[in-house]
DNA sequence: TGTCAAGAAAGTGCATGCAATCGCTATGCC
DNA sequence: GGCATAGCGATTGCATGCACTTTCTTGACA
């Protein structure tokens, strides 16, 4: 899924970008995992120099670490830092709401709302695939209503920076029909236009997924490579 | 004030990520203006390489523009985003100052209130230069006193993105001691841990401080070097 | 046997060079 | 005279190569 021509599309580096941050936010990557130049150029058929500037565009984004002449890695996260990521996540998705329901256009409004019953179904049948894609949709619009561009790009990069933590969450039992059932409150709250209680419900809805999760990051504590020590 | 010869200090690109930060954060670099890295290049004495870098950091900060082939400009902001910005630094140091209301410890609150006082004395004399620094202080000590790293760094670099456009606000007469009583407002909330009260002075404060910096955000329209077409 | 030191290997940091692309200018055609 | 197109200059994008730093390994000595 790397080898590819790319055919000299005008930005090599962003894809690039694009793909090791996949890797890193899917888990496919772990946290503390090598990044060595030469792999990273043979795997994407490049030279060195543009996987340099991509591990520059990802360290400014805190998706991977570099220390001096020791090489970059996947950023690792404390048990501290990932709280403080989910607290201020629930922080930034009250604010969206609470901006949603007051600046939402008539159309946003209705969109928000006719999703938000259709994925209704996915959740009668237990779809967690499809629920997550709504979920998703769900989320970026609120970030999209509440028609502030730099809240909005805080928000998506906090939450990408999250996504490898909050994939386990649906596999708690019930967890889907409770997902759907705290959308429900803050659409409703939208809908009528209190921009309080919409703040609210969003951040206490974070505030579950955030326990939801922390669950499977505790059980996971590191499993790496290790290679170096169990060599001898 | 940039020649020098870095001594292959360890970072040498990280460097130039400040310097060059630094000249846009204070405004030496107007927004639009244009970053060729053969000129850059020479003027730290260095190769493009470590150039190219520094302007791939610079572009995820969102400082820098990056256009496929086309070279690298200051980031040009607009009206619209930066209203969207000063509105998102209200709400961040609103959460801030919220938390800090709840979780400062005590020594946190004392030398909060200890330096807030010292600079009263800043205030009678006028001295502008110098309360500026203790109002940066004192930011600053909210945002550490949130007692969450990503919150803190979300602030931090809203704040530091925001920089070019607030460096004028004291010169409007009368906003020094305006400032103080406001940050007055916000130090009684978090000494009584009325964290409602805090966030809500905070959020105010800031609002001011956008509505005051407005004033020469639109009095300086874009005066950049516009060489090409005046050269005929 | 454990510790320390020196050498070697690996990998990063930066410089240089070449090819591709973009914008501008000049020329030709309508 | 205006517009389109081809050529040119300037600049970026990427590859390659060398020097320096770090780390691993091997050997010597206490």
């Amino acid at each position: 899924m790397s080898g590819k021509r790319l055919v000299r599309s005008g930005t090599t580096v962003d894809q690039m970008v694009r793909a090791i941050a996949d890797r890193i936010v899917t888990g496919y990557l772990r946290p503390g995992e090598r990044l060595d130049e030469g792999s990273l150029a043979a795997r994407f058929d490049v030279s060195r120099t543009p996987v340099r500037e991509a591990l520059g565009h990802l360290s400014a984004m805190g998706l991977v670490e570099r220390r001096p002449n020791r090489g970059a890695i996947v950023a690792v996260i404390t048990q501290e830092h990932l709280a403080s990521m989910f607290e201020s996540m629930a922080e930034l998705e009250a604010i969206c709401a609470r901006f949603s329901a007051e600046r939402m256009t008539g159309a946003e409004r209705r969109s928000l709302e006719m999703e938000h019953q259709a994925s209704a179904r996915m959740v009668q049948l237990g779809a967690e695939e499809d629920y997550e894609y709504f979920n998703t949709e769900f989320h970026s619009r609120l970030y999209r209503g509440a028609h502030n561009t730099h809240i909005h790009d805080l928000t998506v990069t906090t939450r990408s920076r999250l996504a490898p933590f909050r994939r386990a969450q649906f596999m708690l039992p019930g967890r889907l029909a409770k997902s759907w059932q705290e959308h429900d409150v803050i659409v409703t709250a939208i809908m009528r236009g209190d921009a309080a209680g919409a703040g609210k419900a969003a951040r206490d809805h974070v505030s579950i997924v955030s326990e939801a999760s922390a669950v499977f990051a505790t059980v996971d504590p590191m499993p790496p490579v290790l290679s170096r020590s169990a060599r001898r």
